[in-house]
DNA sequence: GGCAAAATAGCACGACCGTTCTATTTTTGC
DNA sequence: GCAAAAATAGAACGGTCGTGCTATTTTGCC
């Protein structure tokens, strides 16, 4: 009955009897769905959303080209799927756990840390909210649609951090926030090119130490020690 | 060497009747060459390098794809040559005006100011040093070799006016100069982000914003007005 | 256990891709 | 002006792509 080489979940227990704690496992399309779009993303990951195709998303799965075709009904609608799990997934491990740090300075400290763990762990992989911007930049679409309302959302979520923590008094009452969220976004940006493309190894600690020179102009005296390098104490300007 | 209108062909171009009138030096191979190269840069700025088809250029050139092909022999060869033909571009209206400027900061200026305008005017076609960095940012390669050596070029030359802004006494004696280069890199990619992609209106000032600031945390006391908006008279920081 | 429904496979189509081969046209050197 | 050479066109090949169609298998429910 239960056949042991199914195409890629692996559901060698049915367990429909067991199903009494967990209220209702999946139905098996969802499951399978869940699968393909791992792989999905880590495909468009890879070589991009627009190099990823149907053709090598079935290879990779075990399954047929029509069998994955059928759970998304075109390409488009695959590549906002992508879209809208790596958004999930960054919300869950930039966001959130930034969240539960104290308003003001220290969740932005937080946000942009995860942020940049998470690039530098996609050093190998790619940052799908980078490439997708430059694959659609000029092509109109729900693809580009939902790619750049999550980058948005998640631009604007920062910038909310940083208005807090002028708020909070953190920050200089001069502080201009969107300009200090631009040039935090502009250290991301460049830490993914320069290590990604260009393999430059000190671009971690060159992004870790823009952070700081950020603070440094931006911030009040001294709330707490710098992220990374203790090179430069308080000197400010 | 530094005209604009001199192919990349450095041999094989016999000049027979040098330069009467300037007007027939090239053969009619190179002359189509250079007119499809011409068609292929503003192509692959618009869609990419991996976008760029040879089918799109012969009908955008009114040839056969056979005709566009024997020019190059291969795809490869072709987006090669593009990346060259870019790389010149970028010299002659980014790095040779520059040059004209004294050493140390003008010229550091100059630099970014040109590069900034460029970006600014690339906002409507994309800038293939930034899509090509993506695209073949884990694509090795003959392609993604001659990108990244272009690139690495640039980068270089902007690193190396820092060194001499610093070495004329222009930036504080504690300036790191890669780490300054780093900054204003990362400005020119938020820059084209947030401009191309989101369709952010304020992107050119922020860019110029960053750049001011980053001028006052490493420059010397004021030798020039900042290089964009006169908003902010003499409150620093 | 049987049966409807969902999931998946298999196949084919048309489109475009880069590339090769062979004609044909155009340019060039004398 | 003519012949050699270069440039270009045309057709075709094998490949991959997304997608629609029809079987076939698997699942979920009574």
């Amino acid at each position: 009955m239960s056949s042991t080489s199914l195409p890629l979940v692996p559901s060698e227990v049915p367990a429909p009897t067991q199903a009494a704690h967990r209220s209702r496992a999946l139905p098996k399309g969802q499951q399978t769905k869940q699968a393909i779009l791992d792989a999905a993303l880590a495909l468009a990951s890879q070589i991009g959303l627009e190099g990823l195709s149907i053709g090598a998303l079935a290879e990779v799965t075990h399954m047929s080209k029509s069998g994955v075709f059928a759970h998304f009904g075109s390409r488009e609608e695959l590549q906002i799927s992508v879209i809208r799990e790596y958004y999930t997934r960054f919300a869950d491990e930039v966001f959130y756990p930034a969240m539960q740090q104290p308003r003001g300075l220290p969740r932005v400290r937080a946000l942009f840390g995860n942020w940049m763990q998470r690039v530098a762990v996609e050093i190998q992989s790619g940052c799908i909210f980078i490439s997708g911007a430059v694959e659609f930049d000029d092509r109109p679409g729900p693809v580009r649609d939902a790619l750049a309302s999550s980058v948005q959302a998640w631009l604007a979520a920062l910038y909310r951090a940083v208005v807090q923590a002028k708020q909070e008094g953190h920050l200089l009452p001069s502080a201009d926030e969107e300009q200090m969220a631009f040039e935090i976004h502009a250290l991301i940006l460049a830490l993914h090119y320069e290590a990604r493309f260009l393999q430059n190894p000190r671009s971690v600690g060159r992004a870790h130490r823009g952070f700081d020179n950020i603070l440094a102009r931006y911030g009040q005296a001294d709330p707490a020690p710098p992220l990374s390098t203790p090179s430069h104490p308080s000197s400010k300007e």
